[in-house]
DNA sequence: ATAATAGTGTCTCTCAGACACTATGAG
DNA sequence: CTCATAGTGTCTGAGAGACACTATTAT
């Protein structure tokens, strides 16, 4: 194992966000317009370089912050920042035509942002429903640049598959929120209609998932309904069942 | 997001190995003697430098065959492979004390073998009992190096947890196991006896998880059990529930 | 015989999924 | 009033956990 500088090739690294949130009962992802070749004028996750002195979740946040102003904190505090969590690396030598490039990916999960800040160098940022992204669910469309497509879906999967045992979901809501607008997540990341009886009996008997603050809210219409904050309870066990899993 | 390639700082990629396997009854995992500065004469986890032109999972196979000479699957097939997954990436800027380096982690799961064939460059290998690597059940004896005890906890965490809800445990069996040697299998990763009826009932009632191949063996000892290959079915559903979890 | 493991059966309790039903707001 | 959502109760069936019990080998 010579670690000589000139024995080892050396790489670029970067970070790739898969930031995700729910929009009028979808699950929508932010992407970005590519300013420059390859792959000009496509979509594209945002991301970018890892700096020399940078820590790769340090280099994530940042990009978070510069592409969304959002605050990441990775696990624990209750402030409304969003969830980030490493996703997984791409490193196929052609995954960039121009060098040789490692992406470490990361995903966040998001509560509904007013409009993406096209901040930094992107030429313009929105959000866009994954299915459309991914090409399930509508005209397969602008497909993303290099291997985002893969990433993106990747992102998606662990999400869905994360808010079946983990208090995760409430990462999509503001810091306080109905058990009915916590129910329109789970509907909105899996794609399928659950019960409203059964979720409220699950999620509100599932002890330290769901702390009462106190108040009511009537902003989905109908009844006033309790506000809550996810509680400390990370773990959700016997965890939450995808239908027709 | 200029591409010039003095604008972008180098990095060295490698892969890291968590290498896992059971033997008598313990979950035990690869390690290597480190023969250069830093931390030499430590034991670390297995790897190496990935190539200019190889893919990060053929990195991994390869470092894994030189060490042990495993031939890994990435999934499906059914010859006597190793399952190998991605597990995380390591960034940290002083991981290293020498120079920038990024490690991509992989997690390899394989049936209990003969010993460690300490082939290309490493010094020596051996199993060691993942409790004692880590502190948790023994002397805090001699500590892995760089940041190997924090990958090596990922991954018995990531096996842990697998194998609660897909048909993973079966990759550290042989490929033809009784329900008995499976049971162990997870007895030894979990660390927790496993009531052996509802066990059985459990693994033999989920359809497609195991598939009879029709001989028995008393290799065990007592009454002579069935022999069992891995069925096609990936997922465990409901999962297998972890005592005390 | 004893000791070991393999395999089946049976009971209970929890819980998911399927409802019906009531409660409280807006229009 | 109607319509929307919130929240509770009730039944049923699947399955986990806790056993007792039988089966088949080695010694």
């Amino acid at each position: 194992m010579p670690y000589d500088p000139s024995e080892y090739p050396p790489f670029a690294v970067t970070v790739d966000l898969v930031v995700l949130t729910v929009r009028q009962h979808a699950l929508c992802a932010l992407t970005v317009r590519r300013g420059e070749e390859p792959f000009r004028g496509q979509w594209a996750l945002p991301g970018g370089f890892v700096r020399a002195d940078e820590d790769l979740a340090t280099a994530a946040a940042r990009e978070l912050a510069e592409e969304t102003g959002l605050l990441a904190h990775d696990s624990g505090s209750r402030h409304a920042g969003a969830h980030l969590e490493q996703l997984a690396t791409y490193g196929d030598p052609s995954r960039d035509p121009r060098m040789r490039v490692v992406s470490v990916a990361y995903l966040v999960l998001a509560p509904d942002l007013p409009a993406p800040t096209a901040g930094g160098d992107a030429g313009g940022a929105q959000w866009a429903p994954v299915g459309r992204l991914l090409g399930t669910g509508g005209p397969a469309g602008e497909r993303l640049a290099f291997d985002h497509a893969t990433i993106l879906a990747d992102g998606v999967e662990r999400a869905r598959s994360k808010i079946e045992y983990s208090s995760l979901a409430a990462a999509f809501c503001p810091v306080e929120f109905t058990v009915g607008e916590l129910r329109r997540v789970y509907e909105a990341v899996w794609g399928v209609p659950l019960d409203p009886r059964n979720f409220h009996r699950k999620v509100t008997g599932t002890p330290g998932f769901l702390v009462p603050v106190g108040g009511t809210t009537t902003r989905q219409g109908g009844r006033p309904a309790q506000l809550f904050r996810a509680g400390g309870a990370s773990a959700l066990n016997p965890p939450m069942l995808r239908p027709e899993g």
